[in-house]
RNA sequence: GGAGUGGUAGCUCAAUUGGUUAGAGCAUCUCACUGUCACUGAGAAGGUUGCGGGUUCGAGUCCCGUCCAUUCCGCCA
């Protein structure tokens, strides 16, 4: 017999029907046994009795939950059931007794000792087996999908860039270095420089979506040693301005497919409207941000970058006056960027580039990219890269590179955002931090 | 890497100024229960108090070291 999904029995009332998920609660009654079973789509009422025939009933006695089964039954109408019917068990395979107790408690409504997160994610597996898990993951693969789907409907390439490569992209103090037969090799910290050379490639609009490797020492709520990013660069702009409105676009779309599918779950679980963006996000200068931060009593550390205290409130401030969650961060200076920004030619100390905050962290940064071969290298001099290091970076602008820009998004700070996460590490399906390699590391 | 907080049963947490046998809820196990729905009731089991050292008649508690977690900062997406 064909296995039915829980969501598709109410149209099979009253016929034989065989479900398989996992026993999610046991009710042992003594001659009545209630088990409620739970697949990817629901959950539904079984049970047993105990007749003149007592073998299924003991069989049934020694199922702990978080069990396999495969059951087949009628589905009866039962009034005294909410959900309306439920199954009266007639054969019960077990393909998968569980162990117990299990080594963390799932987070559920009516459980109030869910462990802690650390230890859950040494046990991720069981984890993610919760309503809320299972709802982010769903969100997760939509998200993915639809930033990826605004990609292919306007006409950009995917490509993938390496992910191990002979000299870092982004300055070398925090690559992974790793043995590549007899030579020195790193993991990629960014598709950068790869999503450019599809530019002067002549593929004019490129994408890359995959993982990228910071050896970091990062102990917050939002960092990963490796994480997913989302990368797009595009030809032919005239301003960093189209990557912004690319941006926007990519998002609101991405935004109204989630809302769409999962707005009500998402608000009944995560307790988060997601807001579809109306306009164009506002842009704020630098220079504005930090007198708007300054009239709010905010101090300013540094006057090219924004304190994670800075960034919380000046998305705060941007909400209050604007209605929107999102800002573009502009004008910063030249020097506090990557190299590879290009030059406001009005104001050379300033970048050609933003950096994107949601709900109070950056999401993303952007920028206009320097195509001029004799100005890149400038650049990278101001900061003692010299010519040799990125001979080959420097290349692609040789032999003739359209004007380009483009942006990155952290996929997994990005879905934290939307579900109102406290941390990134529940975002992230297996995170890898500097002490965690899947599992915790030098643990006692 | 820096600063703060913490580490006690499978899980979440208590434990008075340093004082008798380290407690509770949930989970587990046993028994009872033919309509539960976070089942209920009765009982049982469960501990090298992260690890190492020190002070003390006596340490979960105080001191030193160490590991881990966590929050914030730095760095970033």
């Amino acid at each position: 017999m064909k296995r039915l999904l829980v969501s598709e029995l109410k149209d099979h009332i009253g016929e034989e029907v065989r479900v398989r998920g996992v026993v999610d609660t046991v009710r042992d009654q003594g001659k009545i046994i209630f088990l409620i079973v739970r697949d990817k789509s629901g959950k539904v009422q079984t049970l047993v009795w105990g007749g003149e025939d007592k073998t299924l009933l003991e069989k049934v006695k020694r199922i702990t939950s978080e069990s396999v089964v495969d059951i087949t039954g009628k589905l009866k109408e039962a009034k005294q059931v909410e959900q309306g019917f439920e199954i009266e068990i007639n054969e019960i395979k077990v393909d998968s007794l569980a162990q117990s107790p299990l080594p963390i408690v799932i987070e559920e409504e009516h459980h109030d000792n869910t462990t802690a997160l650390d230890r859950r994610l040494d046990y991720r597996w069981i984890d993610l087996r919760s309503k809320k898990n299972s709802l982010m993951m769903s969100v997760a693969t939509l998200m993915t999908a639809k930033l990826r789907e605004y990609c292919l409907v306007n006409d950009l390439i995917e490509i993938q860039g390496p992910r191990i490569i002979s000299a870092a992209s982004e300055g070398g103090a925090n690559v992974f270095e790793v043995k590549y037969f007899d030579k020195k090799a790193y993991l990629a910290q960014s598709p950068q420089f790869h999503k450019q050379m599809g530019i002067a490639a002549g593929l004019e609009r490129v994408f890359n979506v995959g993982p990228v490797f910071r050896a970091e020492k990062s102990f917050t709520t939002r960092h990963l040693t490796e994480y997913t990013s989302f990368d797009v660069e595009i030809g032919y702009i005239d301003s960093y301005e189209d990557i912004c409105e690319f941006e926007e676009g990519m998002l609101r779309y991405m935004l109204e497919a989630v809302k769409e599918k999962y707005g009500e779950e998402i608000k009944k679980i995560f307790d988060i409207e997601i807001k579809i963006p109306k306009d164009s996000f506002p842009r704020i200068t630098v220079k504005d941000a930090k007198e708007k931060l300054a009239k709010a009593g905010i101090k300013s550390k540094d006057e090219g970058d924004f304190s994670p205290e800075e960034e919380r409130k000046i998305s705060e401030i941007v909400e209050k006056e604007t209605g929107s969650e999102f800002l573009f961060m502009i004008d910063y200076p030249h020097k506090q960027r990557a190299f590879y920004h290009m030059k406001n030619p009005n104001n050379p100390e300033l970048a050609l580039g933003f950096d994107l905050f949601w709900k109070g962290i950056e999401i993303t940064t952007g920028a206009q990219r320097e195509h001029r071969l004799e100005n890149i290298i400038e650049n990278a001099k101001e900061r003692d890269i010299t010519e040799e290091s990125l001979k080959d970076y420097f290349d692609y602008f040789r032999y003739g590179c359209p004007p380009h820009g483009g942006f990155a998004i952290g996929t997994e700070r990005l879905l934290m955002k939307m579900l109102g996460y406290g941390s990134i590490l529940e975002t992230t399906y297996l995170p890898n931090t500097p002490n965690r390699l899947g599992k915790l590391i030098n643990k006692n």
